[in-house]
DNA sequence: TTTTAAACGAGACGGTACGTCCCGTCTTGAT
DNA sequence: ATCAAGACGGGACGTACCGTCTCGTTTAAAA
């Protein structure tokens, strides 16, 4: 990620394992004590090195973090793989995929950092900004080509707003999840799912839009 | 809120000058340097009061500053007076109660708490739960009512899942503020209730519930 | 010792137990490490003590270190019990004060820890005028006082400034010892003594002040 | 001065600029900031070199130091010029001698980097051996050729002991200045050249030598 | 003249210590 | 018993330098 420093360093003469071993002991560090109790000075001494080799590279614990994660999208593939599944049944799918995420958040080794790393942006615009471009909008757009496909497929109007509509079924999935309000459930989302896709079923007032 | 410590300290003798110094100090503080630079050793001495004070009557600073909230809540009201406003049009009403929350995150000496507060909760369930009982659950109770008296008006089918509805009206519209991915405009917030009111118009799949 | 703090502590709330660990501890590391190699942390470690109630009562390490050796000297009393001996013969008392001086400076366990001291007076005006208020200046006082009884036994003149007579016969000593250039013996000490008191033997040049 | 690394390096192939360029830079720091606040780093940058070629050729930052006043002294010639003024008046000569050291003591310039190595030689064997032989026992041994030709001259006795003497006479003058007890004035140093040649005028104890 | 091995500038690296901030606990004296 | 005040042991902060270790790039002796 962007780093802005006095003067800034030589990216050429980086040291690649020092790299790999801080963002796997940030990875590692937070998984166990949680965010709170995560140190830039236990990350360096987990990974074997200066804290200077942390502040020179990162501006925050909370960049490292997400580099982190970074590193295991990459590297790991989280469904960055190739897009969304798509068997032409956009309700099945969509409904998948949240199952899916719910299962993600049910594995506390994942739950952990994900967690801090959520928290982290919503405190700092930076971080955010990294993450929106880095991350968030690859995954926005893989959505974005899944509704895409069921309009073409008929099954939703050609005049949809998309981004109204991807932020209608994640965001409450991710809000009941962040916020711990009720326990994040397969029931759950499933019912989301429906209700975004048919409405309300309000009737006599307003207008839908075309 | 309650406070658990070795031996219980006397309530009865609980100095509310003090209580409301430390608490008009966190909210100041909070707004002035952000939560993260927030310390309980600043809220002290802004407050001209011991620490020890502060660590008898809450267990955190989020606790703190989330008895600030509501004092706010409960002294001020916010809307918290009454219920939501019920003009009989279920769509303007929400956008009307949408408008006013996307005018209040504009207000920077609301703003900063309140992001802090909400990121505090995400990561203390202690907490979280607090919030729920005191301040979530009686503000989803007055949204539960106003959907109600719609669906009573004939506006809404009876069948309604009133909370999955309101976790599809208001979801988006906090997400986008907690995480400033798009700016937090009206626009949006009207055309959210417009979709979720009337569905995002799928047709030849699954099956409206009702 | 003098100490200006942001806000002066509260002297009074004091722990001794704290600061005489503090002194034994920095008395004990800078014989075994010595001074380049004594840190505030690693006294602080020893002593079983937080870093902040070191930086609360003393502005350097300086400054410990020479409260340690105030502390001995306090304590245990190095000849500050009751001045100089006198035994009615000047020279005598004089040779065997330096012979004395000679033996402390071949115990490494003093030699370190007052070789460190030395130094780092002569770099710390604010130490060397603290110095020289409780050390040095009832030491003078103490060499003064023999000085004068040696005059009224009418084996020095009376009109001798007494200030330089101490300087020439203590300085030689003290810089032989702190500049190792030639051992210093007890047989170099009694030399001085003796050119000291009975001059170079200068002829035919100026004259002798009296 | 002497260095000794894993391999040694090629002194034929040194850059005598970049060897000029940091004594130049040592000498101007240690009088901007102190010898305390004095760094390898900072002299490196203010050079403009890096740090290796400080360490390929100095031991330590005492070395640099005192290898910069030995450019000095070689250079400009402090007085190493031709020995001591000799106008035939022994007492005379050292009051002017001891004068103009007074003088350089009053010179900032001068004096903070004096004071510096001065500190650095007490607590370095290794640099004083090192200061003895190059800068030390010259010095002394023009003292020497003074004395000596005083003694020729018939105002200082033949069998003086000639390290004792000089001893009396700097030592004094030395100590006064590095530890500030009281200003080193041209009156002092009078005193003390008088006082040294004369002796205390003690009386009826021992025996004066020779 | 070309080669070639060194010293060189630059600066990243694993570390140690700095001096500061704040934590949560404890103690003191006043109310 | 609570309160204001604040000292205490402790942990982490972010910075400054340490001395070592590559990196290319001069540069000057050897071939």
């Amino acid at each position: 990620m962007a780093a802005q420093r006095r003067t800034r360093p030589d990216a050429t003469r980086r040291s690649e394992s020092s790299r790999r071993a801080i963002l796997a002991a940030a990875f590692e560090l937070v998984g166990e004590v949680g965010y709170h109790r995560l140190s830039i000075e236990g990350i360096a001494a987990r990974a074997g090195v200066g804290k200077q080799t942390i502040y020179r590279w990162w501006p925050s614990k909370g960049a490292v973090l997400f580099d982190a994660f970074l590193m295991l999208s990459e590297g790991g593939g989280k469904g960055t793989g190739g897009g969304l599944p798509d068997t032409g049944d956009i309700e099945a799918d969509l409904k998948s995929v949240l199952r899916a995420t719910v299962g993600e958040t049910e594995d506390p080794l994942f739950e952990g950092p994900l967690r801090a790393l959520s928290i982290e942006i919503a405190g700092d615009p930076a971080l955010a900004a990294v993450y929106a471009e880095r991350l968030g909008e690859p995954l926005r757009e893989m959505k974005r080509e899944r509704l895409r496909s069921a309009q073409r497929a008929g099954q939703l109007p050609a005049g949809l707003d998309l981004d109204i509509a991807i932020d209608l079924i994640w965001s409450p999935v991710f809000q009941r999840w962040l916020y711990r309000t009720e326990p994040l459930t397969r029931e759950y989302t499933d019912r989301v799912v429906e209700a975004v896709l048919h409405g309300l079923g309000a009737t006599g007032i307003g207008h839908p839009r075309a």
